[in-house]
DNA sequence: TCGGAAAGCGCC
DNA sequence: AAAGGGCGCTTTCCGA
């Protein structure tokens, strides 16, 4: 059953609505948080516009809750395979979030054409004869509920170590200035190329200065660096990394979103255009490895860290019904495998192979490999070449499950074109095709990731009692890896948790695929001591 | 003075 | 050694 809550101007409404999709009499809701901890005991699907709206103030108030449709998320899948006709008051954005001074989210009412329970109806109709997408809408709404959840509980940071790490690879903080190391670095750099009044910030005064003393690069980047001898380089390539270090996730960062030993960001579910999350704020998804060792557990507890290997080639294996590369996914080591299949000679010729295939490489080692890689697994390599070929005509490729691209525009060009609007099309055309080529599996492997984590979200949550925060949680999500922060004793069970759930989201998605979707997992005492 | 673009690099 | 796909974020620069 389902229960649709809607803000309105006098309060929040709820109407369950059974099964059959036969909704009852809307009944007024004073204290929400209450009610729905009562009504939750049935089990119900909770029905409503926006998780990230929704979700918190439950959490604040330590209301958890298994399941939702989360109408606006849904409502974009289903949009985007043009299985809804446009709709105003679904069709937009997510809302603007408000935040009250006591850190919960103020709901305003919403807007009357945005009924919930037309909305799901329109929904549950859509996929009534689609089990994939229906499966879809559940995984994206499980996933808003995580990601809800893991902002509200935060990733345990040691605002001490994190410091620490920073004091020792860019010395003492200097108020108004470069922190003491990276300031000596700056000044080596100045002599060695003799710019006395050089701000090796600053991209174009750095090149000329490369320049002046005679180094040929066109530009600043690391890997033209790279090819070039000279003393600068080294140095450079440091002081590069460092500065990076400082204005990324220096102590700026750190008063910024580490609070009370916890740094907690919003991730925004399907933020990314393959359904990838993307997130809001503190850079959570590229937090660098250097950093990872002030994430360190509460005392008594751990931190089981697991990475689902090699999972893009293994998405591949499984989607594309390819017997061959299925066997090699079946192995540990999918790259191995693939070596000792014969497809190819070494390891390293194996992942640049399998990464042309998904990335649409054509030249060095990738572009070398295709053939081999195209006579080894010939059914994989045609389903990535149909995408990609698919994307240059501006046709719309799908995932496993059903999350559509969208389409492309201004790929075509007619008779009266110039030589050079005919390249550039082209040129458009393919790089286009390179993105329905990696969309179709980005996407798929997203969807795993969403199964994955909703398996494991609900494993979590038999293996403790009490609140969300007193049971193993998951604190960490960065596209095919996650982090769960549990009491010490739970951590051998919170690892199997992690495999058997993987295991899980390979039979949801790919029921008989022979794939293996091997995790390899950690439980540390630091985020940067996993793998 | 402010906002957006570009460059560059962190993550997957 | 990258490359080839997807992002977010910071700094600097430049034009409205």
């Amino acid at each position: 059953m389902y229960i649709a809550l809607r803000r309105t101007a006098d309060g929040v409404e709820a109407t369950d609505v059974g099964d059959d999709g036969i909704p009852g009499s809307p009944v007024r809701v004073d204290d929400l948080a209450a009610w729905v901890a009562v009504r939750e005991r049935e089990r119900p699907r909770w029905v409503w516009s926006d998780t990230a709206t929704w979700y918190p103030p439950l959490l604040a108030a330590g209301v958890r809750v298994e399941r939702c449709q989360d109408l606006r998320l849904c409502h974009a899948i289903l949009r985007g395979a043009g299985m809804l006709e446009p709709d105003p008051a679904w069709d937009g954005p997510r809302p603007v979030r408000t935040t009250t001074p006591d850190g919960l989210f103020e709901l305003e009412p919403e807007p009357d054409d945005a009924d919930p329970v037309a909305e799901l109806a329109r929904q549950r109709s859509a996929v009534a004869d689609d089990p994939k997408r229906a499966l879809l809408l559940a995984a994206e709404s499980v996933g808003a509920l995580v990601a809800a959840e893991m902002t509200f509980a935060g990733l345990p940071w040691r605002a001490d170590e994190h410091d620490r790490v920073l004091t020792e690879h860019l010395g003492r903080r200097v108020p108004g200035g470069r922190p003491e190391k990276l300031e000596a670095l700056a000044a080596r750099l100045r002599e060695i190329l003799d710019a006395p009044a050089l701000n090796p910030d600053s991209h174009p005064e750095l090149l000329r200065a490369l320049q002046n003393a005679g180094l040929r690069v066109e530009s600043t980047s690391k890997w033209e660096l790279l090819e070039i001898e000279h003393p600068v380089v080294a140095p450079l390539l440091e002081y590069k990394q460092l500065a990076r270090l400082l204005s990324a996730n220096g102590w700026a960062w750190l008063d910024q979103w580490v609070r009370d030993g916890r740094f907690r960001p919003v991730y925004v579910p399907a933020g990314v255009v393959t359904g990838r999350w993307a997130s809001d704020g503190g850079g959570a998804l590229q937090l660098p490895k250097q950093i990872r060792r002030a994430v360190i557990p509460d005392p008594g507890w751990k931190l089981v860290v697991a990475d689902a290997s090699q999972l893009e080639p293994r998405v591949l294996a499984a989607m594309s019904g390819d017997r061959a590369m299925a066997r090699a996914g079946q192995q540990t080591d999918m790259y191995q495998a693939i070596v000792d299949a014969g497809a190819v000679e070494t390891r390293r010729q194996a992942k640049y192979g399998m990464l042309g295939a998904i990335y649409g490489g054509t030249t060095g080692e990738s572009g070398r490999m295709k053939p081999r890689m195209e006579r080894a697994f010939p059914t994989a390599m045609a389903y990535v070449e149909a995408a990609a070929r698919a994307g240059e005509r501006g046709e719309v490729v799908r995932t496993w499950l059903g999350r559509t691209s969208p389409p492309g525009t201004g790929l075509g060009y007619d008779e009266t074109a110039t030589d050079a609007q005919k390249r550039s099309t082209q040129q458009r055309a393919a790089a286009w095709g390179r993105f329905t080529r990696n969309f179709v599996v980005q996407g798929t492997a997203a969807e795993w990731a969403l199964s994955w984590m909703g398996s494991l979200r609900r494993r979590l949550w038999d293996l403790g009692s009490g609140s969300l925060v007193e049971r193993p949680h998951l604190v960490f999500f960065v596209h095919d890896e996650l982090v769960v922060h549990t009491p010490a004793e739970l951590a051998d069970a919170v690892a199997d948790a992690l495999r058997e759930s993987a295991a899980e989201a390979g039979r949801l998605l790919f029921r008989g695929a022979p794939v293996e979707f091997a995790v390899s997992v950690g439980i540390v005492d630091r985020y940067s001591d996993a793998k």
